[in-house]
DNA sequence: TGTGATGTTGAATG
DNA sequence: GCATTCAACATCAC
């Protein structure tokens, strides 16, 4: 599920669902996800609490405490809210929360990769994790600015969380195919105007899926996602072709994406 | 039955 | 410091 765009998804559902509501009570299951503290402390702290904001870079979500406290939704690969009414809880859930109007907010794991932390300052714990700057947020020069110094494949380079935030493993590879460049291309190969480029692409990739909701299936036509597979071929552009880069499988069609070196 | 999956981290290596 | 590779984390679906 969650790269920034399927992260702002959720954080948007939770804004609309669960902000403003006293918590009542607070479940764990399985308090394997819970990365900084036990089920009780971290029971202790939501209870009788609301969630009054959200703040949201890269891939990490946090959600403001009235009590001033902070707790940080890293959704990992399988990470979710679900809300409800019922009685039986989702599958896969690994704690709930009660609100004062009935509702449950359940957040679900089922490969339990999940990080939920109770954070007392954000932006010191952002500054000691070298977190990137939000890939929707950052300006064409300070993006620019980044490619100084580096060398490795640019696939890499828009994964790297510490560069950028908030780049997974599909939307790099939908930028690398939208802007014509090879994802195992070596960042200094490229010119300042294939840097300008994958900007801009960057930026419109992104701010057209949150504004989808991360939903697939209304992407634009063009898009590589539903061929990224070995052996398809998209609008008669070549074959694509799979292989490693950084340790993750990525998609590509061999000359049609010029590889920089 | 083995393999791989939208993520992150730490260790080891060059 | 930079970059790469690998393993680990834990689970499920194909």
């Amino acid at each position: 599920m969650p790269e920034l765009p399927e992260v702002n998804t959720v954080m948007k559902g939770f804004r609309s669902t669960a902000l403003n509501q006293t918590i009542l009570a607070v479940e764990v299951d399985d308090d394997h996800i819970l990365r900084n503290c036990h089920s009780e402390e971290f029971i202790s702290t939501l209870k009788g609490e609301q969630f009054i904001d959200t703040y949201r870079q890269g891939k990490y979500f946090f959600a403001v405490l009235s009590n001033g406290l902070n707790i940080l939704f890293h959704l990992g690969m399988t990470g979710d809210f679900q809300y409800y009414h019922e009685e039986e809880n989702p599958r896969f859930e690994r704690f709930v929360i009660h609100l004062e109007n009935g509702l449950k907010v359940g957040f679900t794991d089922q490969r339990k990769f999940a990080r939920i932390l109770i954070i007392p300052d954000i932006e010191n714990y952002l500054k000691d994790l070298k977190l990137g700057p939000d890939a929707l947020q950052i300006s064409r020069s300070e993006f620019q600015a980044l490619f100084e110094g580096r060398n490795l494949p640019i696939k890499s380079f828009l994964m790297d969380q510490h560069v950028v935030a908030g780049i997974g493993n599909l939307y790099a590879d939908e930028i690398c195919y939208q802007c014509k460049i090879h994802p195992a291309s070596i960042t200094k190969a490229l010119s300042t105007k294939k840097r300008k480029e994958v900007y801009q692409k960057m930026i419109e990739i992104l701010q057209t899926a949150c504004d989808r909701d991360a939903y697939y299936q209304i992407y634009p036509e063009d898009w590589f996602w539903k061929w990224r597979q070995e052996g398809q071929d998209p609008h008669g552009k070549g074959r694509v072709e799979k292989m490693k880069i950084g340790g993750r499988t990525t998609y590509y069609i061999t000359g049609y994406q010029k590889l920089y070196q």
